[in-house]
DNA sequence: AACCCGTCCAACCGCATCGAA
DNA sequence: CTTCGATGCGGTTGGACGGGT
C-alpha cells in the first residue's frame, strides 16, 4: 500500500501547465510513449511529477480527447449510466468516447446533480426525496399557512407527543406529496410553455409552483423540453398528469416495457419508466449513499402497506414514485388524503 | 468602474488497488 | 504472506471568468 511521494517534493512545480510544458509532455509521449509515469518527467525534461504529467495527459492532452459541451444523448447516457453505476466516473468514462472520467465529474456536478436537486430528487438514488429535513422549511411554511387559514393546527389533532410525532410525519408525507404534484405540473407546463399557446398555463404553473416550492421557478427550461414528453401520471383525483420528467414516471403502457429492456442495455433514452418490479434493478444498484443529509424515509412508515394494490419494499421506500402499472405512483394520497381540505383544494 | 457572487473546470490531494519482489 | 512501488480513482480546491448591482 505504498504511497507515491507527491508533487510537494522539493521544487516540483504545480499549478497550471504552460503551453511549453505541454508541448514538452505532448512530444515525448508521441515519440516513447509514457512508460513509466514515475520517470517521465525527468526524462522529458519537466519539473513535474508524474502524476500531474498522466493528468495533463489523460485529461487535457490526449489526443482523442472530445471538447465543447455534452451532448443530449450523452448527457442522458450520464444520467443512465449514473443511475446504474453511482460514483464510478472511470467506468461511466469508458461509455463516453473522447470524454474523461474529470469532465463528466464536473459535468454532473456543476449541471445534473443541481438539476436533479432543484427538481427534487435524490442526485445519488434519482429517486424523489422524502427526506424530512429537506422539506422541513416548507413544512414550517405549511403549518403557519394553516393556522392563518384556520386550519387545524396539528397539535389539536394529538393527544400525546406520540401522536404529535406522527402527525408531523403526516404533515410532511402530505406536503411531500403536494410537491411533487407540484412539481409535475410545473414541470409539464413549463415544457409545454415552449409552443406559444400555453403562456396562460405556464404562467399559471410557475406561479403555483413557487407557492409551495420557489425553486421551481428556477426549473431549468432545457432540462424540461429536452425530456421525454409521452408519459402520463394517474394522480390521486383520477386526473392525468402528464408527465416529461421522465425519471419520476413510472408509467403503465406497455411500450415502456420496451423501455426498460432498453434502458437495462445501458445506453437508451434516459425516459425511465418502470414496473415495481424493476425498481430494485434500475434504481438501487448502488450504494446509494448520498451526499446530502441521510434521508429519514417517510415512506418507512408506509412500506409493506398494500398502496393501490402493490407492495412498497422497504429497500426501495425512499423513493414515492416507486409503483408502477399498477401502482398509483404517488402512494401516499390513498393514506394521508381522506378528507383534508387544505389538500383536497389543490387537488 | 468597482465590487460581489455564482459558475465552471483544471489541477491537486489522498486513499484504494494492483502487481511484482 | 507481507511489503512496497506504481498507478487509478474520486473528492475537493482555487483561480478564471462572466453577469448583476
Amino acid at each position: 500500500m505504498g504511497r507515491s511521494p507527491c508533487c510537494d517534493e522539493n521544487g516540483l512545480k504545480k499549478g497550471p501547465w504552460t503551453q511549453e510544458e505541454d508541448e514538452k509532455l505532448l512530444h515525448y509521449i508521441q515519440t516513447n510513449g509514457h512508460g513509466s509515469w514515475r520517470t517521465l518527467p525527468r526524462l522529458a525534461g519537466l519539473n513535474r511529477c508524474g502524476k500531474s504529467c498522466r493528468l495533463r495527459w489523460t485529461n487535457y492532452l490526449r489526443p482523442d480527447i472530445k471538447r465543447g459541451k455534452f451532448s443530449q444523448e450523452e448527457e442522458q447516457t450520464i444520467l443512465h449510466l449514473h443511475s446504474v453505476l453511482g460514483n464510478k466516473w472511470s467506468a461511466i468514462a469508458t461509455h463516453l468516447p473522447g470524454r474523461t472520467d474529470n469532465e463528466i465529474k464536473n459535468f454532473w456536478n456543476t449541471h445534473l446533480k443541481k438539476r436533479l436537486i432543484q427538481m427534487g430528487f435524490d442526485p445519488m438514488t434519482h429517486r424523489p426525496r422524502t427526506d424530512f429535513f429537506a422539506a422541513l422549511p416548507q413544512l414550517i411554511a405549511l403549518a403557519a399557512l394553516r393556522e392563518q387559514l384556520g386550519g387545524t393546527a396539528v397539535a389539536d389533532q394529538s393527544s400525546g407527543a406520540g401522536a404529535a410525532g406522527v402527525a408531523i410525519f403526516e404533515q410532511a408525507a402530505k406536503l411531500q406529496y403536494l410537491q411533487s404534484l407540484l412539481q409535475s405540473a410545473a414541470t409539464t407546463i413549463a415544457a409545454a410553455s415552449s409552443a406559444p399557446s400555453s403562456d396562460t398555463e405556464a404562467a399559471a404553473a410557475l406561479a403555483l409552483g413557487a407557492i409551495c416550492s420557489p425553486q421551481l421557478t428556477a426549473l431549468d427550461s432545457s432540462t424540461t423540453t429536452t425530456a421525454p414528453v409521452s408519459s402520463s401520471v394517474d394522480n390521486a383525483s383520477g386526473q392525468l398528469l402528464p408527465c416529461t420528467f421522465p425519471a419520476e414516471a413510472p408509467v403503465s403502457s406497455e411500450e415502456d416495457e420496451t423501455k426498460n429492456q432498453q434502458q437495462q442495455t445501458g445506453l437508451s433514452s434516459y425516459g425511465l419508466s418502470c414496473r415495481a418490479d424493476d425498481v430494485v434493478d434500475v434504481f438501487a444498484c448502488h450504494g446509494g449513499n448520498s451526499s446530502l443529509p441521510a434521508l429519514t424515509d417517510l415512506s418507512d412508515a408506509a412500506s409493506n402497506l398494500p398502496v393501490d394494490g402493490c407492495i412498497m419494499r422497504s429497500a426501495t421506500a425512499s423513493s414515492s414514485f416507486g409503483g408502477g402499472s399498477s401502482c398509483s405512483p404517488l402512494p401516499w394520497p390513498e393514506l394521508f388524503f381522506p378528507d383534508d381540505p387544505f389538500i383536497t383544494d389543490f387537488l
